[in-house]
RNA sequence: GGUCGCUUAGCUCAGCUGGGAGAGCAUCUGCCUUACAAGCAGGAGGUCAUAGGUUCGAGCCCUAUAGCGACCACCA
């Protein structure tokens, strides 16, 4: 072993260790094709996108996923990326543009795209180090990035089938428009927030009379727009005026009064003015109704000439002039405070218009039934869950998807234009001609497609698709697990799986890992505007990776949000000094590797001959005790990363480290490296150790790497690739009974000198009582752990307590009775009082005991073992209380 | 309006198919015990939101109520 010097400083070693693993190639597939494969896709990062906590979270259950499966011998690909992110990425350019006074249109598109690559050249390589930062072992000869040519030729695939398929169309329909990255976006893409704003009341004349009929509206503007007022049909108050005309103030349009049933009488006037061409309701009511549409304002929200005074205002502007102006003309009734949500676009956050315009659809009905019952029928499983209901809610009500966006970074539709018949020829290769009047005036669309819609593929197009036998593709593809945050169930995962069913007739992956949101210790969101957010990298300077990977897990349920505490990082690093402690510790007192390695041969030949008995081998039961507590952790680590509880895995480890191996092993074994048994004590602290450390590494990558490198190494490999802890045999049930028997003695002991202020340098004899024949053998053969850590000067062990001082204190556990005469040290008084508390404590457990046992109905329907259980209780109990009872009268005589 | 969560120690959270309430931090007491004071040992602190129900047995299952949160829908 290699002896451990200094303090845990994680910057001393976790470069050097990541340089190591790149170098060695670990992270790549073994390709070995007897074993079985497991991949995941990274979920790709905006290409110019910075690592925040949301990453860091996503990426450290994603790297354990996969460390955990590397070392369990599948062969594991791990596949990063990046995304182009087109209105986030274009944003940046158009303002980088803007800086320099330049707008794209003066650019033009080449030119613009060539902005756009240098951009995405100069920042796009920051994210990769981050996640490197973090230790992410993704095989980065794989990485791919959404406009790559491969992946390019992906979405000219799908998007060439699923047009003549008829599952794509193009139609002018109202769709979401963003006045300011100057593009339409989807439904999912609009996120409404409560603005506080009026309700203006305006009446319109009805033609030919002195009546009028009264509307209500949050944006008083559109009224240039409208075409109609709309009643409900049931609603008495209006029902004469349906049919009538009235007449729009400061246009003075004559537009009709309809009825439909879309209107709430109890809201407002219960008239609604309907402006067809501004509104998304009032679209539908237009196109039933046949009404005219009139736009008032362009796609930058400017208004048009339809009046000529405010032609060039935007809507903003425009607003308070029209309200002036109907003021004027006696048409504003009345002006009422109002609340209501308005929509946003989820880029620039500015307000969202409806607008009718002509875009790609892609038709979702057909497409969304196979989605849907590849989440029933459980070949596709969200962990936890609860999501599944979010996905159908959705799924079930889905609407066609727009998805051609009025940019130029992305991927351009493969769509050509006839400019002789206007016909609309799709194709992957740019064609030459028209496909129906072989006119050679064409024009591509200029539109983009959505940037999810690439995003959509990602599980098969970054692994050679369309090519069915492309390498990767046939290996990895479909996809074992799906590691995201459930904000983007909407946006990514549903479409990868419609998608993914539609193009591979596979279900692009098995199980759907869903955590939360990484939110300010207060519990908001992480937001550059409130400038809360807690950034990864600082974290990393200052704690270490693994202290940041241990506390966005540690005390987690998968799914639930989380609220960081910066605490967490306190106890990760004191968990990580901990473990580098103990390392030291082994290190400097453990014999030397061959005697440890020639000692673990021949304990292999013992237990691998089936008759050995237990006697034969030189383990010890602490020896026993520990491995046999490893096992239990082996498997409920295995068990627990296998349903993704990670939060738990990582708990039963620390639990283990701490307070079972450090606490009391270690402490067990100092007794034992001056001795005879020091190979032995110093094969078990490696073995232990060597295991737990294997369990925690995809956790903590970097610390356990560092320390298992110190440990004796029986085949040369590092930990990251060494091979996945396999619990013995042998469980060593009575061996671990034993030694918690010990503990509980021992803390008694620990318990009762606290309380009677006794120093730590005062030892006492200590006199073990037990009738129990086996362990008073055990007890002698553990004399010297138990001296040391029970304070004793020296142990003896007898079968009765004759020869015993009246006033010496008693520890007892039933079976095992410990006797410190401490003669003049001790106040009886104090003791007779500690006794009568033991006392009480007991009778009460005794009457817990006799009540549960005297319920006829747990007798006669609980489990036998849960009876005999609370029996064996019951007695041990009685006997304990008849013990002190009888104590506290020989004392008090 | 609809859906889904949450409510457990002072704080932040775990708690498996129902079988004696746990962790970290904070707090109190005592310790430089030769790996570790980033530590060791020992404490204190909970009617598991409320009310019913099912069950031999409920933090856990069911119903209702209250408070909080998220998402979906979008009444101008």
């Amino acid at each position: 072993m290699k002896k451990i010097e200094g303090k845990y400083n994680p910057k001393d070693f976790e470069d050097k260790i990541y340089k190591n693993w790149e170098e060695n190639k670990y992270f790549k597939p073994s390709m070995d094709k007897t074993k079985p494969s497991f991949s995941i896709v990274m979920p790709p990062p905006n290409v110019t996108g910075k690592l925040h906590m949301g990453h860091a979270l996503d990426y450290t259950i994603q790297d354990i996923i996969i460390r955990a499966k590397r070392m369990q011998g599948y062969n594991t690909l791990w596949l990063p990326g990046a995304d182009h992110a087109s209105i986030a990425t274009e944003a940046k350019v158009v303002q980088k543009l803007k800086s320099e006074g330049h707008t794209k249109e003066e650019l033009g598109r080449e030119k613009f795209l060539d902005e756009a690559w240098a951009w995405t050249k100069k920042y796009g390589g920051e994210i990769e180090n981050q996640q490197k930062r973090l230790g992410c072992s993704c095989d980065w000869d794989r990485k791919r990035f959404t406009l790559d040519k491969g992946l390019s030729d992906a979405v000219l695939e799908e998007f060439c089938n699923l047009y003549k398929d008829g599952l794509i169309y193009r139609g002018k329909k109202m769709i979401n428009w963003c006045p300011y990255c100057h593009s339409s976006i989807s439904d999912i893409e609009v996120e409404y927030s409560e603005e506080k704003s009026h309700l203006w009341h305006i009446r319109y004349q009805i033609k030919g009379t002195n009546e009028y009929v009264e509307v209500a509206t949050t944006r008083p503007e559109t009224m240039l727009g409208d075409t109609a007022v709309a009643v409900n049909p049931k609603d008495k108050r209006y029902k004469h005026l349906v049919g009538k005309t009235c007449i729009v103030p400061i246009v003075n349009r004559e537009i009709p009064i309809i009825a439909d049933e879309f209107v709430d009488m109890d809201f407002g006037t219960g008239n609604v003015k309907v402006t067809p061409s501004h509104d998304m309701n009032d679209y539908q009511a237009g196109l039933k109704h046949n009404l005219e549409f009139i736009e008032v304002f362009d796609e930058s929200n400017i208004m048009n000439d339809i009046v000529p005074e405010y032609k060039g205002l935007t809507s903003d502007e425009a607003r308070p002039l029209i309200v002036e102006k109907l003021k004027e003309l006696g048409a504003l009734v009345s002006i009422e405070d109002y609340t209501h949500n308005v929509g946003k676009c989820y880029r620039c956050h500015n307000t969202v218009e409806p607008r009718i315009s002509e875009q790609w659809f892609v038709s979702m009905k057909k497409l969304a039934e196979p989605a849907i019952k590849a989440v029933k029928n459980g070949d596709v499983k969200f962990v936890p869950k609860k999501y599944e209901k979010t996905y159908f809610n959705w799924m079930e009500n889905i609407q066609d998807w727009c998805i051609s966006r009025q940019l130029w970074w992305g991927h351009r539709i493969p769509a050509y234009y006839c400019d002789e018949c206007g016909h609309i020829t799709v194709s992957k290769e740019s064609p030459e001609k028209c496909e129906k009047c072989g006119s050679t005036h064409i024009h591509q669309d200029e539109d983009t497609l959505d940037t999810w819609f690439s995003s959509a593929l990602w599980p098969f197009s970054t692994m050679g698709w369309p090519d069915k036998d492309a390498e990767d593709y046939k290996t990895f593809y479909p996809t074992n697990c799906l590691v995201t945050a459930y904000d983007i169930i909407f946006f990514w995962v549903a479409r990868m799986i419609f998608s993914g069913l539609y193009a591979t007739g596979k279900k692009p992956f098995s199980d759907i890992v869903m955590h939360g949101l990484v939110r300010d210790s207060q519990g908001r969101k992480m937001s550059k505007s409130l400038g809360n957010g807690i950034d990864p990298l600082e974290i990393m300077d200052k704690y270490g990776t693994d202290s940041l990977r241990f506390s966005v897990l540690s005390g987690t349920t998968m799914g639930n949000d989380i609220k960081y505490m910066p605490e967490k990082l306190d106890q990760a690093s004191n968990f990580a000094n901990k473990m580098w402690n103990a390392a030291k510790f082994i290190t400097m007192n453990a014999a030397s590797d061959e005697e440890i390695k020639e000692f673990s041969k021949e304990l292999e030949s013992k237990t691998e001959n089936a008759n050995a008995s237990k006697e034969e081998s030189s383990l010890k039961p602490e020896d026993k005790w520990i491995i046999g507590k490893l096992n239990k952790l082996i498997n409920e680590v295995t068990e627990n990363i296998k349903n993704y509880d990670l939060g738990i895995a990582l708990d039963n480890i620390y639990t283990f480290i701490w307070d079972e191996f450090c606490d009391w092993y270690i402490e067990m074994s100092k007794t034992r490296l001056n001795s005879d048994e020091k190979v032995v004590v110093s094969y078990v602290l490696d073995y232990v150790f060597r295991n737990a450390l294997k369990l925690l590494h995809p956790f903590m990558p970097f610390v356990t790497a560092e320390l298992y490198s110190h440990l004796v190494n029986y085949d040369g490999k590092d930990i990251i690739i060494s091979s996945w802890p396999v619990a013995t045999k042998e469980n060593y049930d009575e061996d671990i009974a034993y030694i918690e028997e010990i503990k509980n003695i021992i803390v008694q002991i620990r318990n009762v000198r606290t309380n009677m202020n006794i120093h730590p340098s005062k030892k006492v004899q200590l006199i073990a009582v037990t009738e129990n024949k086996a362990m008073a053998e055990k007890i002698a053969q553990d004399e010297e752990f138990i001296k040391k850590l029970g304070f004793g000067s020296k142990l003896t062990v007898q079968n009765n307590e004759d020869g015993i001082e009246t006033n010496a204190i008693c520890v007892s556990t039933g079976n095992l009775k410990i006797f410190m005469p401490f003669s003049e040290l001790v106040d009886i008084e104090e003791e007779i009082k500690r006794l009568e508390t033991e006392k009480t404590k007991l009778e009460a457990e005794v009457e817990r005991s006799n009540k549960i046992l005297s319920n006829q109905g747990f007798i006669a329907k609980a489990p036998k073992a849960k009876v005999d259980e609370e029996r064996a209780k019951l007695e041990n109990y009685s006997k304990m209380l008849e013990e002190t009872k009888a104590r506290i009268k020989s004392l008090k005589a």
